[in-house]
RNA sequence: GUCCCCUUCGUCUAGCCUGGUCCAGGACACUGGGUUUUCAUCCCAGCGACACGGGUUCAAAUCCCGUAGGGGACGCCA
């Protein structure tokens, strides 16, 4: 049976790194089996869900490139299916009516904390048949009541549970809709999901599900329960996927990043979203939780824009300079600039900050750096590069490197002293690429035009 | 409180299953040098860990037990 898997989030919330992570994991574990990755939106909590947070996975996983092959799948539109089931498990004695009141219950889990024991229903209602007369009840799931609970988990391994544990936990509210424990067992069989995997924070519950696979005459699928990203704070990577991205980070940074949070692949740092379907595996997946490291990830993205087609980054990086108010658009000015600052920066919002120049020549000279580089042993050697640059044949580095040089050579002043002024004069600043590279990334005139401009800040002698 | 899970450099991790090749390897960060027309990149070096305690064994990061610490679960939330 080929594999199906389902990243299986509410929608009460954006995604997170953590989430994102969960996701990934099981859509590379689809992608490297040639099976199916299924998107289900877990919306049974009436009171949180909300449709935009839908919409929001829904794109946070789509930039991530991970676009489920089915789905996604809203439980709600499937609530006809539970409450069938559920009158079944009623008819054959799997389950049962309970009339206890949500106020008796709270009374009896803080008594039972209070004295230190573990909360559990008391299974008041398991046998009994004298239901009262138009009271509104729940349906509670009958849990064996000795032996223990095995499971094989893909990550953790074997884990067994004794089933006093468990108790008789609700399956449909007093409202008629059924609860998360159940809902999921129902959906997973129904969607043939054959790898449950999920974070390891549903470890416990899934001693609950399996009765219910059984109750309802399934087979309980594979689980895998991840470790847990800890310490996801805003700071820490629990802001949603989108900020990231806003934030400009590359998605394949980012999914880079985040597969390597509890998985690897020897001592590789560097993947491919080819590579990571390919080498995938829970074999190589951890037990023990990791923390989310924010420089980590900005070494990776600082990789990832390294890597880029010029071009590729090019049309990245344009939003990021509209943003700045600038007038941009793609074209191969735009690609050639990219090129050139590409690793000036660790993410594109620094590099779009730091290209601002090469759109605006509304920029403030540094002060400190006039004052060092604008002297007059660089003026006249400046004034003749002015000169040759305005009949230069070709507006190339190469020839433009040329003039410097002989113009440099002729004067007796080192390329430092000619490099630094020009880089004042076209950026406001000595910091910048290659001087050769900068002006010619500049049309002529607008090179020719900062270079005068900037000729007017030469000093007197000192 | 009860149950489940975890524990190698500050962080992500390799090694652990199949004890010796590990006085523990890689990466990020940090520190120091070098290359360079500036800055950045890049290169080199350094710093830095087997949570603790018992066992088993000729030999333990690797196997067993315990302790401590961390995380998770215990809902008419998912």
């Amino acid at each position: 049976m080929s594999v199906r898997v389902r990243f299986a989030p509410s929608n009460t919330g954006t995604l997170h790194m953590g989430g994102a992570r969960t996701a990934l994991f099981n859509y590379l574990y689809a992608k490297n089996k040639g099976g199916t990755f299924i998107l289900r939106i877990e919306d049974t909590d009436r009171e949180r869900s909300k449709e935009e947070y839908t919409e929001s996975i829904v794109e946070a996983l789509d930039w991530l490139g991970m676009e489920p092959d089915e789905g996604p799948i809203l439980q709600t539109s499937r609530l006809g299916m539970y409450n069938e089931r559920i009158e079944k498990l009623l008819e054959e004695g799997h389950a049962y009516r309970c009339y206890c009141t949500p106020e008796e219950l709270e009374e009896q889990r803080e008594k039972a904390l209070a004295e230190g024991r573990k909360p559990k229903y008391s299974r008041k209602w398991r046998d009994r048949t004298d239901y009262p007369e138009d009271q509104p009840y729940t349906v509670r799931i009958k849990m064996p009541l000795e032996g223990t609970i095995t499971i094989d988990d893909m990550v953790q391994g074997e884990v067994t549970v004794d089933v006093d544990q468990l108790d008789d936990f609700i399956i449909m509210r007093s409202d008629g809709t059924p609860t998360y424990n159940f809902v999921v067992v129902v959906d997973d069989a129904d969607m043939d999901v054959t790898h449950v995997i999920r974070g390891d924070d549903h470890l416990n519950n899934t001693f609950r599900q399996v009765p219910v696979y059984r109750a309802l005459g399934l087979e309980p699928p594979t689980f895998g329960h991840l470790p847990l990203i800890s310490g996801l704070s805003k700071r820490k990577g629990s802001a949603a996927v989108q900020d990231y991205r806003d934030r400009g980070f590359l998605s394949e940074a980012v999914v880079n990043y985040i597969s390597r949070l509890g998985w690897s692949h020897g001592d590789q740092e560097i993947f491919t979203r080819e590579e990571l379907v390919e080498y995938f595996g829970f074999d190589s997946v951890g037990k023990s939780p990791s923390n989310f490291d924010e420089d980590k990830l900005k070494w990776v993205n600082t990789e990832w824009l390294k890597k880029l087609e010029a071009s590729d980054l090019a049309q990245r990086l344009l939003p990021f300079l509209k943003k700045l108010d600038l007038d941009v658009e793609l074209d191969d000015r735009l690609v050639q600039i990219a090129d050139l600052m590409r690793d000036r920066g660790d993410t594109l919002v620094e590099i779009a900050e730091k290209s601002t120049y090469f759109f605006t020549d509304q920029f403030d000279y540094d002060e400190k750096a006039v004052k060092k580089w604008m002297k007059p042993v660089s003026e006249p050697a400046i004034k003749e590069i002015i000169e040759s640059l305005e009949g230069l044949d070709e507006w190339s580095a190469d020839s433009i490197g040329t003039i410097y040089r002989e113009v440099g050579k002729k004067h007796e002043v080192g390329l430092a002293k000619l490099a630094q002024p020009t880089r004042i004069s076209l950026t406001g600043s000595t910091s910048s690429p290659s001087v050769f590279d900068l002006v010619a990334s500049f049309p002529r005139e607008e090179a020719l035009r900062r270079l005068r401009k900037g000729a007017e800040l030469f000093g007197d002698d000192e």
